[in-house]
RNA sequence: GGUGGGGUUCCCGAGUGGCCAAAGGGAACAGACUGUAAAUCUGUCGGCGAAGCCUUCGGAGGUUCGAAUCCUCCCCCCACCA
């Protein structure tokens, strides 16, 4: 084990804030004296069944404390999932079944086994525990908190604020979120920073319950490829980590400039000091950003896949967008030989296009092509006599095959 | 329970009898450019073999030559008071 003070700066790389660093470093010192592992907690709300890149940030300092040697209890809230997180939210969100909730969680384990080591993770439920207690002890569970300290959470305060409703159920939430504390009797706990309401929660609980409180450390929030909102499946623009190779490698490289320099120090083992150097190489000239994002690409893409797939995936970007090229692999339609097909159908039936009036208009810009020759006519009848591949736009392809 | 305010195209949001397939913004898509699926600029943005026609403004009826707009009933949401 390393000394409590190397472990603390390697956790403290990336991290938002800690709740107290020298509470952590104490619980360290403790851990390195008697050799005991921390219990570090980790929930996860078994809501979007894809993990991505930015619940990797979180996952990734869990896995930082594995390497350091310490024990990571992974929580899926299957209980709280009915509830549904009230954080960061402008209005009440959706529960969940227990089937669904169920479902989700199952994927969320598949997943995070992609960065953390397996065999030294250990996965809870917090259904475990609640579904025991019963109405009494949820009722004094209730009587820890006030209304008046759940209303200084700030999204629940713009919410009274802005007269939205706010139903009494989701006020369980943050009380039952660190009661799991208690229950794991968790040294630390790692969170988003939309999160520090819920992670204190546990603090002021495991006091009331005569355990020493959790230490609280907060993750940044990544942004999605929009660059402005938080990475969210809902807001659809997430990378998950389940995605192909390529199209994680394609939508990484679809994000700006400016938003590549943070995915570089959230998503990445680089040095601050090295990542500002790379940036100041960049404003100077030196460097292309393009180069720069793909081997950011890179990094992303072989931390879930081999390199074999990594370099596919750079090869397939390289040949498609870099050069307008053509990929190995494209969707494929056959036709009869000999036949004649009107253009627009047959964009609209092999699926490439939604609609006739939409392949009209890409006609009419100028964006499908055969073969490499661009289609001005759209009322195009065209002869089936060959195997065609057919673009439409930047990255939509169709291998026509003749039967 | 009482009183007000709402539900418009993927999202936000304007529209209060014809000029409305419906302003504006965002997203998305396309074109140009490039250093890339960055940035920027421009355009497109319900459907139909495209002439015109059809479907769309919470739902169902009605008034009218004509309804997103007016009337009736219903469903849903929100606020204030209790």
């Amino acid at each position: 084990m390393l000394s409590a003070e190397e472990q603390l700066e390697i956790i403290g790389k990336g991290v938002a804030e800690i709740i107290s660093e020298e509470e952590l470093l104490k619980k360290l010192k403790q851990a390195v004296a008697s050799q005991k592992p921390l219990r570090i907690k980790a929930g996860f709300d078994p809501t979007a069944p894809d993990i991505h890149l930015g619940h990797t940030v979180l996952i990734q300092k869990l896995r930082d404390f594995q390497h350091l040697g310490h024990e990571v209890h992974f929580l899926i809230g299957d209980f709280t999932g009915m509830i549904g997180d009230p954080s960061g939210r402008s209005e009440t969100r959706k529960s969940l079944t227990q089937e669904e909730v169920m479902k989700n969680a199952r994927t969320y384990q598949r997943q995070i086994f992609k960065i953390l080591d397996k065999q030294k993770t250990v996965v809870a439920f917090n259904s475990t525990w609640m579904k025991k207690m019963d109405a009494e002890g949820l009722i004094k569970l209730c009587a820890r908190q006030t209304v008046a300290r759940m209303l200084e959470r700030d999204d629940f305060s713009k919410r009274f604020a802005n007269h939205q409703p706010i139903t009494i159920h989701e006020f369980l939430y943050p009380l039952i979120q660190g009661y799991d504390s208690v229950e794991l009797r968790a040294d630390v706990e790692l969170g988003g920073t939309d999160q520090k309401f819920n992670l204190l929660m546990g603090r002021e609980l495991q006091r009331d319950w005569g355990q020493s409180p959790q230490v609280v450390i907060m993750m940044p929030l990544l942004e999605g490829t929009d660059g402005v909102q938080k990475m969210s499946k809902s807001y659809g623009n997430y990378i998950g980590i389940d995605e192909a190779p390529h199209q994680i490698y394609g939508k990484i490289m679809s994000i700006s400039d400016e938003l590549m320099i943070r995915y570089y120090i959230l998503l990445t083992d680089y040095s601050v000091n090295h990542i500002e150097g790379v940036q100041q190489k960049m404003t100077e000239g030196g460097l292309n950003p393009r180069d720069v994002k793909k081997e950011l690409a890179r990094y992303i893409v072989s931390q879930y896949y081999g390199e074999q797939q990594t370099l596919e995936a750079e090869k397939h970007f390289e040949a498609v967008h870099q050069h307008r090229g053509v990929p190995d692999e494209m969707p494929e339609y056959s036709l009869a030989s000999g036949s004649r097909v009107w253009i627009v159908r047959l964009l609209v039936d092999s699926g490439t296009v939604e609609s006739s009036s939409q392949a009209r208009r890409l006609i009419k810009q100028g964006s499908v092509s055969l073969d490499g020759e661009k289609i001005r006519d759209e009322n195009l009848e065209l002869l089936i006599d060959k195997e065609f591949i057919c673009k439409v736009g930047k990255r939509r392809f169709l291998r026509i095959k003749t039967i």
